[in-house]
DNA sequence: TTGCTCCTCACGTCACGTGAGGTGGC
DNA sequence: TTGCTCCTCACGTCACGTGAGGTGGC
């Protein structure tokens, strides 16, 4: 004989409360095991306390409820541990990030930026191997991994090498929206029509135009590449010569990049 | 002169979305240096831009909107450090106990739970020297140790000393509402009369009537404690024993709680 | 029989995101 | 002048919490 526990009862045995129960109910995640049809009243069996346990456990670690059914559904054990796993992963790499925060959070507030020199200069037109695609800004960093692993693929695989350093263009949207397109590039030293032939998979080949710039390199953390942006976007608009068009991004090294700030064509102190 | 920056441009140089500048303005977190009258175009100034970085990580920490309102209107460095390591410790604890539920899940999850005997008694009436309160189920522990270190602090204080292990009792709410009535105490061994002027500050002498209960002792961390709860209220509810009143948790040792349930006065197999 | 438990709406919270529909600035 | 940027509502999201108002079970 199993026990009918009431929704009161089961609250107290799995330390999850009343509200909770009864929405975990109505989104289908712990179904009660038999409803009174006449009173509506819930009730429990004693079978299903460890699940609204391990459901609380998930819960705790903010394991969104939609993954909670995932794991609570997989077919087998393994298919149960490796959606574990990945979510623990998921909170370590969490954890570097805060750590990440922090250290940066702290540069910001102790130590004063050092003014870095500003060039002014045309990006030569040139003919690059890219991936293209709307990219949301918090997951930039694993969407460029792969589509740089992508692009030296297709490279290799035609026989060819990169001219120069990786590099992206990121459009207004991907910042002021939190979402936009992103075009992750490697210059190539050939002209178009022998190019695109290389081009495999989501990669594709990209003539792009001549672009003045204003840039500045940022040393150090990606992490606080935003007061590159701050110092270099001052300058820009005290100087009165934004221009529209993406932020160009180059990557010349593990802690070096450069960031191209788009400019009006006419600056006399380039002329 | 101080350039007047778009929201556009802002955005782009703090990394923070249009809509999170506008709400930040909304609640008045970040407000724009300048707003145009006729277009109602906010324009930020370049000495915002720092603000705003700071801003974007005390975000990215899950700081929450008023403390971080807190950090940037602190009068003076000392208190805005102060603020800071607050927060940072706070996400200390929040990482241990990260630790402890994966602990936890994965004891769940893996070994199976020894049951633990039963037994049936009646607690005596007795007097107690306790602290009462309406505590939120996730600030309970925070809440029972300065409770206890008042309760040891005024016995001390009176010349008496405790007859019994601490306990606590926890009526329903605090398990099903997510926060309820907790009386945290210590047992005295002499009677009410002598220990009412023992009583300051927030703690009360009570006189604790006589209950019949189930109980089962639970060793082990504290984090497991549900599975208890669980094996005991799954045992007292199948013998219908389940009877109203608060849940008794006496602290024997650091790694050792009895748990005592509630049940009816007439139970045959106690009798 | 009392009152305690349980029920169902409807709305609030927090920090924005998502459109809709419209105007201003270079 | 075009279209791009910016504006203001109004509503949605996520995982519940907070009452209000009412009924069922021991």
């Amino acid at each position: 004989m199993t026990v009918r526990l009431t929704i009161g009862e089961f609250s107290k045995m799995t330390y999850l409360s009343v509200k909770a129960l009864r929405h975990y109910h109505d989104v289908g995640l712990l179904e009660p095991a038999d409803i009174d049809p006449a009173s509506g009243y819930r009730h429990y069996s004693a079978d299903q306390v460890a699940t609204a346990q391990a459901i609380r456990r998930f819960r705790d670690l903010d394991m969104p409820i939609e993954q909670v059914r995932t794991v609570l559904q997989a077919p087998d054990l393994t298919t149960r541990n490796q959606a574990i796993l990945d979510h623990l992963e998921a909170m370590q790499q969490q954890l570097e990030r805060t750590h990440q925060t922090v250290a940066s959070l702290q540069a910001l507030l102790t130590t004063p930026t050092a003014p870095r020199p500003i060039t002014y200069r045309t990006l030569a037109a040139s003919p690059v191997l890219a991936v293209r695609g709307t990219v949301a800004f918090a997951a930039a960093s694993d969407w460029l991994d792969r589509a740089y692993g992508e692009l030296h693929e297709a490279l290799e695989a035609a026989g060819l090498s990169p001219a120069g350093p990786a590099a992206g263009l990121y459009h207004d949207a991907f910042f002021t929206e939190g979402d936009g397109d992103v075009l992750a590039f490697l210059p190539v030293a050939v002209d178009l029509a022998t190019l695109e032939p290389a081009a495999t998979g989501r990669t594709e080949a990209v003539d792009l135009p001549s672009t003045r710039v204003a840039a500045m390199v940022h040393e150090g953390t990606f992490d606080d590449l935003d007061q590159t942006y701050g110092a270099l976007g001052t300058v820009v608009a005290e100087l009165g010569l934004g221009a529209e068009g993406p932020i160009r991004e180059i990557y010349l090294a593990d802690d070096r990049v450069e960031v191209c700030w788009p400019i009006t064509q006419g600056d006399p102190r380039v002329l």
